[in-house]
DNA sequence: AACGTGTTATGATCTGGATCATAAAGTTTG
DNA sequence: CAAACTTTATGATCCAGATCATAACACGTT
């Protein structure tokens, strides 16, 4: 989809590290394609506490939910690193979704997916205790990787993507090490 | 699109009160069409404890992203009340959406105003304080409504919808009954 | 190798909401 | 309209995880 979009002359727009490219609480204007970096999604309360919303990478896009039900963003997208990106407005989305049929499917299954681990992480904060939470969480991450991969985040964001503090998350995972599918080399975690 | 279907001599199927459509942990094989009555989606925990992933009524389709991802169920659905319904195999349903184009338009629609209210109560389970959660969730849901109407679902099925027990959203919603855009009557929520 | 900054680590205390218990409404059924 | 349920209500106790405090690594920089 980028390739096209690139091809067809959309234009992209650079956003350093830590640069917002849209706030919660504004009204939704554009679809964004990363052509390159990252991104997060970050609802934020009034103490200030995040809660990791999404994370993004290149070849991803974000924001369309907003956007189609014409409702104002719920969260704040930041890039974690030098990210470029492509803003498609309404118009031009509505536009990609009716021309081209592989990506409207392909929009359907990304929203799956995305209702998927929404769905697994309710259960979670809902009904379940630190360690099963983190548990769970960690185990849905792993699959991504390879075997003897690096998981690349910090107890910090996993706490702040399972709604817990980083303390809790540390001694979780301290409690969890033997018995899981990842192995803990000063601090860091490996997929086995 | 029930009519569609109907027209098309899909067959359907009676669910008594009570009754599952399916279960979490098995593959998916259909997406599910309310023809008539109601259906709550749940998972449950180890110790039995209910967490309300979503309710549909009639009009309304459920099991999609599973089926999509082919992954397993996360959460069993149930009828709420007596229930038809229409189950279209994967087949049948990749079909409609090649072949409906307003269809596919839907399902995202549909889709983005899911993932819209998963977004707002994980942030809500993550960061916020019982009374909030339970003001989130309740102003969400009166939006649909009539001035005048009643929200008719219980404190149990709050409860359900936002990880806390029924004590704690009953002593919640006495204390937010002034302040707020609905008014208690014999225990009742209208909608002001 | 000393310094600075980000991250992990660990112990001690505090608290919001769970849990337990019991009762009072409200609703449905025979 | 009484009996049998279901749902709402309220008080008392308890505990997982938040919060606070402080230290120890890890790693890049000069």
């Amino acid at each position: 989809m980028i390739k096209y979009l690139l091809d067809n002359h959309y234009k992209t727009t650079m956003y350093k590290k830590g640069e917002v490219i849209y706030h919660a609480h504004t009204m939704p204007r554009s679809v964004y394609f990363i052509k390159s970096g990252r991104v997060r999604m970050v609802t934020v309360n009034d103490e200030g506490k995040e809660f990791i919303q999404g994370l993004f990478k290149t070849g991803e896009y974000f924001g369309e939910p907003a956007l189609l039900l014409n409702k104002k963003y719920l969260a704040d997208t930041i890039a974690t690193q030098d990210t470029e990106i492509i803003a498609v407005n309404r118009t031009q989305f509505l536009q990609l979704l009716e021309e081209h049929r592989e990506f409207s499917m392909d929009l359907i299954r990304t929203m799956s997916s995305r209702l998927f681990y929404k769905s697994m992480m309710l259960e979670e904060l809902a009904n379940e205790q630190a360690d099963h939470r983190i548990s769970t969480l960690l185990n849905y991450l792993l699959g991504d990787l390879q075997p003897g991969e690096e998981l690349k985040l910090t107890r910090q964001q996993l706490a702040d993507m399972s709604g817990l503090r980083v303390e809790t998350v540390i001694r979780a995972i301290k409690k969890l090490s033997d018995q899981q599918q990842f192995k803990l080399i000063k601090g860091k975690l490996f997929k086995k």
